[in-house]
DNA sequence: CTGTTAGCGCATTCAC
DNA sequence: GTGAATGCGCTAACAG
């Protein structure tokens, strides 16, 4: 039962008075960070706090610490599913570890990059986690020259601490897969060619390719961006020259997949049956399509898990750039070739 | 150019010292909620503040303050586009208003939603806005007994301060939309019944209903979740009855009405030419769709706008419960019925 | 293990 | 207008 639950807040000295000890005591027997003290007078000045309804005012607790054991996480925008689930992740493993996530946006613009930066850090953020970098911005250097802890998510600029999807062995098991289908004629759709993610992904494809004594043909590849719409422009430019039409779409992106399906059903050309189509991140919504995509997914989790052990001072350290390993996950939208059908 | 970029944190002290003022008169001249000073004494001290590179701690102004500028927004999940929408617009008000927006998840457990509460509170945050509120949960009864300032958004449990749309008039909308289209059989699929947005969405089905001097059937309302998977469950329910099959389905949210047509498909009933479907939300998936589905337009710009006016001391107070029109955004899923297509 | 003491950096009194 | 003084609530020395 919680007293004197409005009026003046209760403070640790309120909370000492009551347990019959000093400040300090009571400091020390409410510290989260130190195992649980299980003596007598810990469980009184727990009793009374709880009693009285205490909670610790974060900003004294900060003030005093000189850490707010909040961390930053920078994303382009939390209405891109891939966003909202490496956030979700962050914020659970934070969560997990004593920390607590904020989120600022950036949108495509560096100067709101920027500005959502400054923002994270007038809250006195202990760390940065950014999902927003492209090989040509300077941001990361920046935190670096400024000694600010930083890391990379989902993307790297191959210098500063990253967690990310191991993105080459991503492209890899898609091509793999449409190869082992039987498709020949394969296109390959990446995202903008200033992230890591574009450029791993197709080093992998090109890698499956020429396992297979083949090589990806250079008017196959298309970098656009990472919106559905780029998928749908693109699927019109690869389904109307009706000459050359691929057997099967790789694109390195959920979004860029639905695009392109949904391109390729205005066409009357039939997921699955005239074209295989596998995307990449495994967002929710993709199984539940009318024709559910095959896709690579991406483990939010680990790279949540590895980006945090990159930015606290856990003390092990180890190679600053950790990839973990993505799945194919097989679904309906990739079917085997069969020759008979063009 | 910023010096002193890293080392010791620079001080308000430091930037007294530069400038030749006291700490006080430096504090004034930094403050930002008044009006910006033009004296020379106040550009001074800025020169000296930019030049030092320097940022106000947070958390030494909010323990004195007593007040953080920090306003805490609890939504089920940031995964489900409405919330990021929703998240989006109250971040963008709250930072257009000089406060800091942070985010906490409840899911759907009523436990989840008290500890991410708490957590919310621990951060000291200023305010509260809900996206999550339940009509059968005692959590914003239990803020009005603590006398923690909060908003509910989206939904309301009619009694604390919210800020929604008008679900009642959009309800309206979408029926008046299929009726005029001429569509007699439509069925309505709406949220989770502890929603206040199910219920008032269907209230407005209703009074469309009758004042076109028809009558809602109750075997064609539907309450369900207001998920992807919900909407397919409930597609195959309405579809499958090849007797009764309706023309027209109201789907009270997006995912809903995405399940609704994919369903439709899947069973091999074509979206517009066989049967209607208008989703809510107008979430900005919809429009890029296959078949682009016809929305009811929440404006969540607006919302947002409300809800830190009702949670923010700005003195002007009025009706705390503010409900925002929304607006029909007709698109391909819905067409004119006619009757020989049967 | 406990209590006493001294600030963390800042905003706001209160005098001038 | 400006500056000196005070303390917000807490934690970390330091001493016992």
């Amino acid at each position: 039962m919680t007293i004197n639950a409005e009026q003046r807040p209760v403070t640790l000295r309120d909370v000492a008075e009551a347990a019959g000890v000093s400040v300090s005591t009571a400091s020390r027997m409410l510290d989260n960070r130190t195992p649980t003290s299980r003596t007598a007078t810990a469980e009184r000045v727990r009793k009374a706090a709880d009693d009285l309804g205490y909670r610790r005012n974060t900003s004294a607790a900060s003030l005093r610490r000189g850490a707010t054991t909040t961390i930053g996480v920078l994303v382009p925008r939390l209405t891109d599913a891939v966003m909202a689930l490496m956030f979700q992740a962050i914020e659970k493993e934070a969560r997990s570890r004593g920390y607590f996530a904020v989120v600022a946006t950036s949108g495509d613009d560096p100067k709101d990059e920027r500005r959502a930066t400054e923002t994270l850090l007038d809250r006195n953020v202990d760390g940065l986690i950014l999902a927003t970098a492209r090989l040509d911005d300077d941001l990361p250097a920046s935190l670096r020259d400024r000694g600010i802890p930083h890391v990379l998510a989902l993307r790297t600029d191959r210098v500063s601490p990253s967690a990310l999807g191991d993105d080459e062995a991503g492209g890899y098991l898609a091509i793999r897969h449409l190869l082992d289908l039987g498709h020949r004629d394969i296109a390959v759709v990446t995202g903008p060619w200033f992230t890591s993610s574009a450029r791993d992904r197709l080093a992998g494809a090109r890698r499956a390719f020429s396992e297979a004594g083949r090589e990806l043909a250079s008017q196959l590849v298309h970098s656009v961006g990472y919106g559905l719409d780029d998928g749908i422009a693109i699927g019109h430019e690869l389904f109307d020259a009706a000459g050359s039409r691929p057997t099967a779409v790789f694109a390195a992106n959920d979004n860029l997949a639905i695009g392109v399906l949904s391109a390729a059903r205005s066409l009357g050309i039939e997921p699955a049956r005239d074209v295989s189509i596998v995307g990449y991140n495994d967002i929710p919504l993709i199984s539940r399509l009318p024709v559910p995509l095959t896709s690579v997914r991406t483990p939010f989790d680990q790279i949540a898990d590895a980006a945090l052990d990159l930015l606290l001072p856990t003390g092990e350290s180890g190679d600053p750039i950790r990839r973990s390993l993505p799945t194919l996950i097989p679904r309906a939208s990739t079917a085997r070739f069969h020759e008979q059908e063009r």
